[in-house]
RNA sequence: GGGAGCAUAGCUCAGCUGGUAGAGCACAUGCCUUACAAGCAUGGGGUCACAGGUUCGAGCCCUGUUGUUCCCACCA
C-alpha cells in the first residue's frame, strides 16, 4: 500500500488528467433524482467574443464552490453553462476583423453572409471560453450547454415578445433615445456610461423678432445643436423676462422664427436664465417641446452628420459642425462669451463615442407595470441579495426605471418579430413567421429589420435554459433557480431584468439569493483592461501555480460584494498552501500499512484533541458556506490544516509512527487517514484538483464505491459525540509547556541539536506522563522530569512559567541575567496590568450581574490562571 | 443633487449574533529536526480615521466630522 509521491506538487498534469476522467465518468451531469432536492445555479453566459479574464475566473470559481458544496451535501446538483451572443460587441468585432482583413463592410456582404461570419466566429471563439472553463475545474453540466441563439432560447425570446405585446407592455414609439453615431444604433439607458468631461459653455445671442437690438442669450454646451432648435424657453415667474414671452426670436444662421414660451422646467438661477429648444436631439427639450407645442426638427442623421438644408454644414460630422458654427457666430457677432464648463456627457459603453440624444422611432417595454412585482419579490425578501445593501441598489433603480428601449439596429441577434402591412399599416406580431398581415390579410407585409437588444434574451435565461415555454422536466424539476453568482455592475443590466422577465412570465423569481461579488483588480487597485495593459491572465496564473492556488486565491483575503486587489504573491502562497497539504499526505503515505479509512477503538489524547478540533471546524466551515461567507470558510480550512493538523498533530504522531508498537502505529495512521480524508472533503470545493488527486490515493472509508471520487463523497458533519473537551484542554496545557520552552531556547539562541534536561512543575503530571513519546522531540529534551512539587535545587537552572506549570531547564549559563531581569520585569508587568484590568471587570456588580453567566465564568477562570502566573513571575523575579 | 462602500500591523486585507485584536506578504533571530527551505521554531510591530453616545463591556451598534472610492440623477 506504500505509494511514493514525488516531493513538490505539480498541478499541471494532475489537473488536466483530473478533469478529464471527472467529465468522462459524468460527474458533472445533473440528474434528476425525485428522492433528492435539486440545487441549480445557471451561468452567467459569458459573451462569445471574448476570452476568460480574471473576473470570469472569480466569478466561476464562487460558483463551482458553491455547487460542488451542494452536490457533497447531496443536494441534485445542476450548474447549466452557456454563452451570450453579445449582440453589439460581437458584431462590432466581426465587423472590424472584417474591414481589416478584406477590407469590407458588413453592407458589403449583405445581412444573410454576414450572419454566416458571425456564426463562425462564434463557434470558434465559445469553444475557447469553454476550454478556459474547464481549466478553472467549473463542474458544470456541459450537456446542458446553451447559447442565447439557440433555437430553443429563440423561441423563448419570440414568445416573450408576442406574450408582452399582446399585454401592450411592447410598444414601438418615437421618442428621445441614447443614440451611437459609431455603432449606429440605439441604446438603452443602462448603456450609457457618463464621464466628467471638461467642455465649454457657449453664450448665443438670439434676436428678438421686431424688436431692434434686442435679443436673449442663451448658453449651450452643444452648439451644434442649435439647427434644430425650435424654440426659447424662459421660467413663467422671471420678471426679467416676462415681457419677451409670447413674442418671438429669430435663430441666427439658419433665419428660422422661433416663440419664447414659459415653462417651469426652465431654473431661473442658472446662466441667463433664457434656454434653447432643441426638442429632437434633448430629452428635456422634448417634454418641454410637448407641452408648448414647439417643432420638432431633427439635424443630425443616424452618423452624427448634419442633414441636408443646412447649407455648408449639412454633411459635417457633429464636432466639426460645431466648430463651423461657433466660428459663425463669432464672425458675425452672436457670439456673447465662452465658459470652461464642466460636464457629464453620456458615453456608448461601448466604444465610447459620446452619446447623442435624438428622436428615432424604437420599440419598448413599458417597465412600471413589471417593476411593481419585481419590486415586491426583493422587498419581501423572496429574493435576497448577499450581501444585502445590494438589495437598495435594486430597489432604488427600478423604483426610478423608464421604459426599456429594446431595438437594436444590428443584424446579430434576434430579429424583431413584427411584421408591418404595406396596406393597412398595422403590425402583426406573432410566434411564427405569418403569411400575411393578421388584420386586412393583405400578403404585402414586411418583418422589422432591428434586432433586440442581448439582455431581452439574457434576461430569459433562468427559464429558457431550461426549456420554457415548454413545460420540460428539467423546468419543472430544477426551476425556479437557487443562486444567481455575478457582479455588482451588472445588477441594472441583468439580475433586475432577470427578475422582473420570471416574475412576469413564470410567476415567480428567478432564484431565492443573489450573490454579489466585487470587481478583480490589479496591485494598484485599478480596473484591469485591455487600453492600460494590466490585466493578468488567469490561464497563465493556473498554468503558473495552479487552478486550486489560484482559485484559493480569489475567495480569500476579501469580504462579499468588495473589490479585490489581485497579487500574485498571494498565488505564491496559496500555492505553498496547496504543496503543504501535498506533503502532509506524503507524509502519511511514507507510513502506510492501513488498507482502510476507519477511526480506531481506542484514541489517546491528541488524538481527541485534532478529532474535536476537526469536528469544530466541520460545523462552522458548513455555517459559513451556508451563508455565503465562502472567505471566512476557507480561511478556517487553512487554519486547520497548516496549523493544526500540520504543525502540530503530525508531529504528535511521529514517535508512535516510527516506535515499535505496531497496534499504535496503526491506530495513529488510522486518525491521521481519517483527520485528512475529512479536511480533504471541506477543502475539495476550493480546491478540487489536488483534494481529489490526494483522495484518489488514500485507503478509502467504509461504504465507498470502487472508482468513486472525491467530489461526490459526503460532505462532512458535526459530531455531537466528536466533541473532547477535557482532552482538548489538557493537551493545550502540554502545548503551552512546549511553546513556553522553544520561546525560551529561541531567546537564547539554543540550537536544536543541544537537548537539556527539562524538568515540569505541575498539578496535571497524568498529561505529561500520557505524551512521553513526543514530548522529548517537541521541547527538545534529553530527559523530562514531571513532577508535583518543586524540585529540590533549582540552582543553575532556568526557570519559565506558563498558566498551569514552571518548567526548569540547565541553560543558565547562556543568560545574561541582567536582560533575563528585564524580560522578566517586562512580561511581569504586562500580565499584572492585564489581571488588574480583569480584576478590575470582575469587581464591577454591573458586569457580573449583567453579562452572561457562560462569559463571567470564563473570566473568572482566566482570573484564576493569571493570578497564578503572576505569582509565579514575582517569585521567580525574587529569587534573582 | 440622491444613494452606497471603505478608513484595523510597513503593504494588501479578514474579523460571524458586541466579550483578551488576526492572516498573507514584508521584517528580525535561530534551524537543511528523515512530509514539506514552496519548510520549521521564535520574535518585533496596531490609541482599530476623529469626536460624542448606547452598554457592565464597542473594531463591531447609534449620531456627527474628516478623508477616500463607487453607483445613480435631464440642469441648458
Amino acid at each position: 500500500m506504500k505509494k511514493e509521491l514525488p516531493k513538490v506538487y505539480e498541478p499541471q498534469e494532475v489537473e488536466s488528467r483530473i478533469y478529464q476522467t471527472w467529465e468522462e465518468k459524468g460527474c458533472f451531469k445533473g440528474r434528476r433524482d425525485p428522492k433528492k432536492k435539486p440545487f441549480t445555479i445557471v451561468m452567467p453566459p459569458p459573451n462569445v467574443t471574448g476570452q476568460l479574464h480574471m473576473g470570469h475566473a472569480m466569478d466561476c470559481t464562487l460558483q463551482d464552490i458553491l455547487i460542488r458544496f451542494k452536490r457533497m451535501q447531496g443536494y441534485a446538483a445542476l450548474w447549466l453553462p452557456g454563452c451570450d451572443h453579445a449582440g453589439i460587441a460581437t458584431q462590432a468585432k466581426v465587423e472590424e476583423n472584417l474591414r481589416e482583413n478584406e477590407g469590407l463592410s458588413r453592407y458589403d456582404l449583405g445581412r444573410e453572409k454576414f450572419l454566416e461570419r458571425v456564426w463562425d466566429w462564434k463557434n470558434k471563439y465559445g469553444a475557447r471560453i469553454v476550454e478556459q472553463q474547464k481549466k478553472m475545474g467549473v463542474s458544470c453540466d456541459w450537456e446542458r450547454s446553451r447559447f442565447t441563439m439557440d433555437e430553443g432560447l429563440s423561441r423563448a425570446v419570440r414568445h416573450v415578445f408576442v406574450s408582452l405585446y399582446e399585454k401592450d407592455l411592447i410598444y414601438k414609439g418615437s421618442r428621445i433615445i441614447n443614440w451611437c453615431p459609431h455603432c449606429v444604433t440605439a441604446l438603452s439607458d443602462v448603456e450609457v456610461e457618463y464621464q466628467d468631461k471638461p467642455g465649454s459653455l457657449w453664450h448665443i445671442r438670439y434676436p428678438i423678432q421686431g424688436e431692434k437690438d434686442r435679443y436673449v442669450i442663451v448658453a449651450t454646451t452643444r452648439p451644434e445643436t442649435m439647427l434644430g432648435d425650435t424654440g426659447v424657453a424662459v421660467n413663467p415667474a422671471d420678471e426679467r423676462y416676462t415681457d419677451i414671452v409670447g413674442k418671438k426670436c429669430v435663430l441666427p444662421l439658419v433665419g428660422r422664427e422661433m416663440p419664447i414660451v414659459a415653462d417651469e422646467y426652465v431654473d431661473m438661477s442658472f446662466g441667463t436664465g433664457c434656454v434653447k429648444m432643441t426638442p429632437a436631439h434633448d430629452p428635456n427639450d422634448f417634454e418641454v417641446g410637448l407641452r408648448q407645442n414647439l417643432e420638432t426638427i431633427r439635424v443630425l442623421d443616424d452618423h452624427g452628420r448634419v442633414v441636408e438644408g443646412y447649407g455648408r454644414y449639412s454633411g459635417m460630422d457633429r464636432y466639426e459642425a460645431r466648430k463651423a458654427i461657433v466660428a459663425d457666430l463669432e464672425e458675425q457677432g452672436y457670439l456673447v462669451k465662452v465658459e470652461a464648463h464642466q460636464h457629464n456627457v453620456g458615453t456608448c459603453s461601448r466604444c465610447h463615442s459620446d452619446v447623442e440624444p435624438l428622436i428615432s422611432a424604437q420599440w419598448f417595454v413599458k417597465m412600471e407595470p413589471l417593476a411593481r412585482e419585481a419590486l415586491r419579490v426583493v422587498r419581501e425578501g423572496e429574493t435576497k441579495f448577499v450581501p444585502d445593501r445590494f438589495s437598495k441598489t435594486y430597489i432604488n433603480w427600478m423604483e426610478n426605471v423608464r421604459d426599456w428601449c429594446i431595438s437594436r439596429q444590428l443584424w446579430w441577434g434576434h430579429r424583431i418579430p413584427a411584421w408591418t402591412c404595406a396596406d393597412c399599416g398595422k403590425f402583426t406580431v406573432s410566434e411564427t413567421d405569418p403569411t400575411c398581415c393578421a388584420h386586412c390579410g393583405s400578403t404585402h407585409i414586411e418583418q422589422e429589420d432591428d434586432v433586440l437588444d442581448t439582455w431581452f434574451s439574457s434576461a430569459l435565461w433562468p427559464f429558457s435554459t431550461l426549456g420554457w415555454p415548454d413545460n420540460t422536466e428539467d423546468f419543472q424539476y430544477y426551476y425556479p433557480t437557487d443562486v444567481l453568482v455575478t457582479g455588482y455592475d451588472i445588477i441594472f443590466f441583468w439580475v433586475a431584468r432577470m427578475i422582473f422577465s420570471a416574475c412576469e412570465h413564470t410567476k415567480t423569481p428567478p432564484f431565492h439569493t443573489v450573490f454579489i461579488h466585487g470587481l478583480v483588480r490589479d496591485d494598484k487597485g485599478r480596473k484591469m483592461s485591455k487600453s492600460l495593459g494590466n490585466g493578468i491572465d488567469p490561464l497563465e496564473i493556473a498554468d503558473r501555480y495552479g487552478a486550486d492556488a489560484l482559485r484559493f486565491n480569489l475567495v480569500t483575503g476579501n469580504s462579499p460584494g468588495n473589490d479585490m486587489r489581485f497579487y500574485t504573491e498571494r498565488c505564491e502562497a496559496m500555492r505553498n498552501f496547496a504543496n503543504k497539504i501535498w506533503n502532509a499526505s506524503r507524509f502519511l503515505m511514507m507510513n502506510l500499512t492501513i488498507d482502510k479509512c476507519v477511526l480506531p477503538q481506542k484514541t489517546t489524547r491528541e488524538d481527541k484533541w485534532i478529532l474535536s478540533k476537526l469536528n469544530r471546524c466541520i460545523a462552522e466551515v458548513t455555517e459559513n458556506m451556508d451563508r455565503y461567507e465562502l472567505g471566512v470558510a476557507a480561511q478556517k480550512i487553512y487554519d486547520f490544516v497548516w496549523d493544526d493538523y500540520c504543525d502540530w498533530y503530525i508531529e504528535l504522531t511521529k514517535a508512535r509512527l516510527q516506535g515499535g508498537d505496531e497496534g499504535a502505529k496503526v491506530q495513529a495512521q488510522q486518525v491521521l487517514c481519517y483527520v485528512l480524508t475529512q479536511m480533504l472533503k471541506l477543502l475539495h470545493p476550493f480546491m478540487p484538483f489536488i483534494t481529489e488527486e490526494i483522495w484518489q490515493a488514500l485507503p478509502r472509508e467504509e461504504g465507498v464505491e470502487e472508482g468513486s471520487f472525491l467530489m461526490v463523497q459526503g460532505w462532512p458533519e458535526y459530531q455531537e459525540d466528536m466533541n473532547y473537551k477535557v482532552a482538548e484542554e489538557g493537551m493545550e496545557r502540554v502545548m503551552d509547556v512546549i511553546k513556553a520552552i522553544r520561546a525560551r531556547r529561541a531567546a537564547l539562541n539554543v540550537p536544536p541539536s543541544k537537548k537539556a534536561a527539562v524538568t515540569v512543575v505541575t498539578k496535571h503530571s497524568e498529561e505529561f506522563a500520557a505524551g512521553a513519546g513526543y514530548l522529548s522531540r517537541l521541547m527538545y529534551a534529553s530527559s523530562i522530569d514531571v513532577r508535583g512539587d518543586e524540585p529540590a535545587d533549582v540552582a543553575g537552572l532556568v526557570c519559565d512559567v506558563t498558566h498551569n506549570a514552571k518548567i526548569y531547564m540547565p541553560l543558565a549559563e547562556l543568560v545574561d541575567l541582567e536582560k533575563e531581569k528585564q524580560r522578566l520585569e517586562k512580561e511581569l508587568k504586562k500580565q499584572s496590568a492585564e489581571l488588574e484590568k480583569l480584576n478590575a471587570k470582575l469587581d464591577n456588580p454591573g458586569f457580573v450581574n449583567k453579562a452572561p453567566a457562560q462569559v463571567v465564568e470564563a473570566e473568572k477562570a482566566r482570573a484564576v490562571q493569571l493570578t497564578k502566573l503572576v505569582e509565579k513571575l514575582r517569585e521567580q523575579l525574587k529569587g534573582m
